[in-house]
DNA sequence: GAGCATCGGGG
DNA sequence: GTGTACGATGCTC
């Protein structure tokens, strides 16, 4: 029979007679498109008989019939098989139905019957379904025996390849649009048209736009109506052939919008595979679906899976391409755009430049993450469109449904309201946080954890299956948590556990591999695997998960404290100062102590530990500063800077930092920590932030260096107080420039004797040194250093008004 | 302070 | 479509 092998890029079904096709979108290893065929595949769901009622339950399904106008849902087939539930043995009945659409119909019927136990795996989706049980993995080479018949492969036997490569270097296509917007940031995709859309590709540039102007460059191309623009775009995607098409929260705007106009200017959006119209799902995510061609929306997947461990707050596409590829967006004043596509269309070639800049962003984000997202595909089972509209919680759910079909297990169902309200209710303890004394400290040695809670879960065989097994109640040892007689399994791993270990023990091979040689796709691998593994502690205790257990994730978190507990208490034990710990990681003082005591005691820490646990050296700090609370004289948690051997400063939690600050503010307080760290000199330093208190007074700061940023939070007419950022909104209003939510306020408070208020002007008002000295004093610099000098010995009176300076005998504590 | 509502991204 | 979102923040009572 003839072979073919191929890479899965997407996967639907349709239904004929009666029966459910699986079509199967793929890319031939010589860069063809394939539609293969699969009507082998049939839906089924699981029910628990209750005990001694197994033949009844059988018997009955087989009668089972629920007429529905002229559809008739019944139990095609039954099977009775062995299988694992939440650590027990039970037998369960598979049972098929002719269509996917059968499987709710039938469930509400059977639910109500009192002879069985309950029901399972009735809302996993079909094609998803078929992933799990066929072991096939998108982006991955796989092998298909059949035959040809117009022009589709109809497969009657389909696996992964022996030798199952990755799809290297796939077409990535991606894309923005530019739209007529007189209101500023509110739209209405209704009304107002497209004006212009760009594609970047590997070798691809292209902007659309249907208004005339001189140019030289090649690659905008001009079309005469917003309808034929929306032609054009279809035929440059089927041009093109994308194997993925990318871009900027492109589910939730450019797509929608395209589909919007092209339903207004009667265009038809045949861009899928086996040319189905782009679909656009609206339930309260919205989404956008173009069959076969994997939409990868950077925005969504930055969003929900990367962000948290970037430095940016917001996932705008300038703050992300700025830290992730270290690109920002063009500047263009897009407020009036519409204006000038009205007024000035000669002026319309930069706007065309900004839209191609976005959409190259969009590009080059798309190649940086797709070999993550690749590895989560090939690690979850499901595709990449799937994958990337994924949040944490559920990536480790459908990595555990398809674990639990290759491990016999039936998943748990997925809470009934109900529950889920009862569980959100419940609360319990997280991780210690050690109370830091404000100072300046040398010599800081930091310990962590290695993946701390995932080592916890794994080493203590933590689940809900393992959960107060009956097998170890007298001799297994119970959870550090007063008050609570809990314990898990010491004779039979679980499920999870074996899992997470299984996770954990990967990513140690390749981080071995790693430190031989760099290698992208492993690097994005252990990524993978980590973002995997580090969520299945917040699975277990996320209210929706199907393997909720509130028990696990509390004992997680009970031992997390005690084993961090161990490592102060050891330490201060042997004479070490603690003077920090958070979750994972302790930092102590090696003060008089030779370095040799300190790894002796993480070694004698590390010989106790359990399974995969280990206490890891982070790093030696020459200096570290940690600065006092708002209120009271202990220190802020997480907030300290530290200086590493290499001499980089590591500034954690000082807001002034990331907020809008005046860049007068922001780089002062950085300079004040690198020289109290660096030079260690703490007078140099106040010196240094009392010379940017008297150049401010001589108005001998530049004006750029005294704007502040502040985003507009609401709409103009519902700002009730007037602080100085509306204030400023306003006289950018009289100026003619459309405000709105969202709009970006820069403006500088100048010299005066009114309220504050009525002293903000706009950057381009003001001369060099008009700003209000006194201002930026009290309300910028001041804020941003005194913590700092208050951990030194200096008041802020000291910094504002300078005299002799305090001598302090000892600046390290 | 709990409970409800809105927002994010995009022009 | 064998599915329904999520976490942070602000506003109101």
């Amino acid at each position: 029979m003839p072979a073919i092998d191929f890479y899965l890029l997407d996967i639907t079904y349709r239904v004929a007679e009666n029966k459910p096709i699986i079509v199967l979108f793929a890319r031939t290893l010589d860069g063809k498109r394939l539609i293969i065929e699969d009507d082998t595949f049939r839906p089924y769901f699981w029910i628990i008989p209750k005990p001694g009622q197994l033949d009844n339950v059988q018997e009955k399904l087989t009668k089972l019939k629920i007429q529905n106008n002229a559809e008739v849902s019944e139990i095609s087939r039954t099977e009775i098989r062995k299988k694992n539930l939440n650590g027990k043995e039970v037998e369960a009945i598979k049972a098929y139905t002719n269509l996917p659409r059968d499987v709710p119909v039938l469930r509400e019927a059977v639910k109500v019957w009192d002879i069985i136990e309950s029901i399972h795996e009735y809302d996993i989706l079909f094609v998803n379904r078929y992933m799990i049980d066929t072991s096939l993995v998108p982006m991955t080479a796989c092998t298909a025996e059949g035959k040809t018949e117009n022009n589709i492969f109809k497969a009657e036997k389909i696996k992964p390849s022996e030798d199952p490569q990755t799809l290297a270097d796939p077409n990535i296509l991606s894309l923005d649009i530019e739209t007529y917007n007189p209101e500023g940031k509110q739209m209405d995709m209704n009304k107002n048209p497209i004006l212009m859309i760009a594609l970047h590709g590997k070798e691809y540039k292209k902007v659309l736009t249907w208004k005339r102007f001189s140019t030289q460059n090649t690659y905008i191309e001009f079309l005469d109506s917003e309808k034929s623009l929306l032609e054009r775009f279809v035929q440059i995607i089927k041009e093109q052939n994308p194997d993925i098409l990318t871009g900027y929260y492109s589910d939730g705007f450019d797509l929608p919008y395209i589909k919007t106009r092209a339903e207004i200017n009667k265009v038809n959006l045949d861009i899928g595979m086996d040319n189905s119209p782009l679909k656009i799902s609206s339930g309260m995510t919205i989404k956008a679906y173009i069959a076969g061609i994997p939409h990868f929306d950077v925005f969504r997947f930055i969003s929900k899976i990367i962000g948290r461990s970037l430095d940016t707050e917001t996932y705008g596409l300038d703050a992300i391409a700025e830290e992730m590829l270290g690109i920002r967006k063009q500047e263009v004043d897009l407020d009036n755009l519409y204006a000038i596509w009205d007024n000035n269309p000669e002026e319309l070639e930069r706007f065309c430049t900004y839209n191609l800049h976005d959409a190259f962003l969009t590009y080059q984000l798309a190649v940086k993450n797709l070999p993550t997202i690749v590895e989560m595909v090939k690690i979850v089972g499901l595709t990449l469109y799937e994958v990337n509209r994924m949040g944490f919680s559920q990536l480790v759910e459908w990595y555990l449904l398809k674990e639990a079909k290759a491990h016999n297990q039936l998943a748990p169902n997925k809470p009934s309201s109900q529950q889920s309200k009862e569980r959100l209710a419940k609360s319990y303890q997280g991780a210690f946080v050690f109370q830091p004394k404000p100072g300046l400290y040398k010599d800081i040695m930091v310990y962590d954890y290695r993946s701390l809670y995932p080592s916890i879960i794994s080493s203590h065989n933590i689940s809900p299956a393992t959960f107060n097994c009956t097998c170890c109640s007298l001799s297994a040892k119970k959870v550090p948590l007063e008050g609570k007689e809990w314990w898990f399994c010491e004779k039979q791993k679980g499920f999870i556990p074996l899992l997470i270990e299984e996770l954990i023990t990967r990513r140690m091979r390749i981080k071995e591999i790693l430190r031989e040689s760099q290698d992208e796709f492993l690097k994005a691998r252990s990524n993978a695997l980590k973002l995997l593994g580090n969520s299945f502690y917040g699975y277990l205790g996320f209210y929706m998960s199907r393997w909720y257990s509130l028990e696990s994730a509390s004992s997680t978190t009970a031992l997390a404290r005690f084993y961090i507990h161990k490592v102060i208490d050891g330490a201060q034990a042997k004479g070490f100062e603690v003077i920090y710990s958070d979750t994972d990681s302790v930092f102590f003082l090696l003060k008089e102590n030779p370095l040799k005591k300190a790894t002796d005691f993480v070694a004698e820490i590390n010989r106790d530990l359990p399974g995969l646990m280990e206490l890891e050296y982070e790093g030696h700090y020459p200096a570290g500063i940690f600065v006092s609370a708002k209120l009271g004289p202990y220190g802020a948690k997480k907030k300290y800077a530290l200086l590493s051997e290499k001499r980089e400063i590591k500034i954690r939690g000082f807001e002034t930092v990331r907020r809008n600050w005046s860049a007068v503010a922001k780089e002062t307080q950085i300079e004040v920590l690198n020289i109290i760290l660096k030079e260690q000199n703490p007078e140099k330093a106040f010196n240094c932030a009392q010379a940017v208190i008297r150049q401010l007074r001589e108005r001998k700061v530049p004006c750029e260096k005294v704007i502040m940023y502040t985003r507009l939070q609401k709409e103009m007419a519902s700002y009730e107080a007037i602080g100085p950022h509306v204030a400023a909104a306003r006289r950018m209003q009289q100026r003619g420039q459309t405000i709105a939510l969202g709009s970006l306020i820069k403006f500088i408070i100048t010299p005066g004797s009114e309220k504050v208020r009525e002293r903000v002007k706009l950057p381009d008002e003001v001369q060099e040194g008009e700003y209000d000295a006194d201002y930026y004093i009290h309300n910028q610099v001041v804020p941003a250093v005194d913590k700092i000098f208050e951990v030194l010995g200096y008041s802020r009176e000291n910094l504002v008004a300078p005299k002799d300076q305090k001598k302090l005998d000892a600046w390290f504590v």
